[in-house]
DNA sequence: TATTAAACTTGACACTGTCTAGATTTGTCT
DNA sequence: AGACAAATCTAGACAGTGTCAAGTTTAATA
């Protein structure tokens, strides 16, 4: 006889790959990419420490997959990010300003996405939700730059300088570099002005 | 009788502290800020695992110092990449090459000085060193808008966006997102093109 | 229903960071 | 110089970690 028989603990978990990305995300918004625990991840979720293993092979694998779905999220946010939007500078500016948000609302997934040293960077599954997002800022480029039939490199060139911006932007913020200020007025001006810096002719 | 009387090793290092320092930043180029180890640290200085403790409290004061050295450093590179430009749209341009450039060339100190959950970012030290940084960068913009009479937020916002576009390419690059070719040339190409984007008007 | 595969638990191992107590050296004071 | 104190480093212990192997429970399949 169970000594809880009301909430019935299965053997079978049923959706714990699922369960163990939120609560995988939970820990690195608090202790960060550097100072997370797979055991930990485990009691969260409610599971002895060895269950991670068979769904994502090893710590390295759940922070990949982690890191993928975060690349599978802000592609979509930077999609939404363009709607609606007049001119193609407003609808570029509309993804730089989207990647951003996205860090700061995402910082979970957002603080493993590019750590090279703790994810498995030659998983196909990340470098393809990777790609992703590189394809939309330079579909956004393009469109901006057809009218002053701009050549491949020039092209290159603007999507690096953009992605280099917002990045570095949301990395300097959620790091503290622009000092703590909790104000998100701050955080808006700082960000308007920048995107605002971006001169459709380079 | 010692078993190696040439090498005598001395019970009293004599400048372990500057010892551990370089070991670690070798340690970070390799294993990463997430995965390295303060006993590995200890191993290659040839000390025991207790003796980082006595000099930099614990894992994470080791890391600080580290983050602390890589600021000062950094600051110097940028004093330097200002050096012999004649205008200050150059000057400014040879700072933020130097930014990139330090990153890259001294990818184990870079690692950790922006990962706030790894290190004591409330340090004094930290802190002033980080200060340095930025008071390099606001130098550099102000010099360049005192002749358009620039209002004090206008400065603030070119700082961030100068700042956020450097640290961007440098963060990207070292995760391998733009590709991870070894070509030099590919780099400067791209850190040039990005750089001669930043117009004297905004 | 019997068998097989999947999902999860449990125990073990080496490794880690940190704490404590002790050993060794250096510096200082008389 | 000799004694004492401080600084420096070692050595052992402890809980916690990632990962591996073997075992247990459930689901799927035939």
């Amino acid at each position: 006889m169970p000594t809880h028989p009301i909430v019935k603990q299965k053997y079978h978990h049923g959706d714990l790959a699922a369960t163990l990305l939120v609560a995988a995300v939970s820990l690195l918004e608090t202790k960060g990419p550097g100072s997370i625990s797979l055991r930990e991840v485990a009691r969260v979720a409610g599971v002895s420490h060895g269950a991670p293993a068979h769904h994502f092979g090893d710590k390295t694998g759940l922070l990949t997959a982690v890191a993928t779905d975060g690349h599978k999220l802000l592609a979509v946010a930077l999609e939404q990010g363009q709607q609606g939007k007049r001119s193609a500078l407003q609808c570029l500016i509309g993804a730089g300003e989207a990647y951003v948000k996205f860090a700061v609302s995402h910082p979970g997934h957002f603080s493993i996405m590019f750590q090279s040293d703790l994810i498995h960077c030659q998983s196909p599954d990340y470098i393809l939700a990777g790609a992703a997002t590189r394809q939309i800022l330079e579909h956004g480029v393009r469109a901006l730059d057809t009218e002053s039939n701009a050549s491949e490199e020039a092209v290159n060139a603007r999507v690096v300088a953009l992605w280099s911006q917002v990045h570095g932007f949301a990395t300097l913020w959620l790091s503290g570099s622009f000092g703590n200020s909790e104000d998100e007025l701050v955080f808006d001006v700082l960000l308007t002005n920048m995107l605002n810096s971006i001169n459709p002719g380079f």
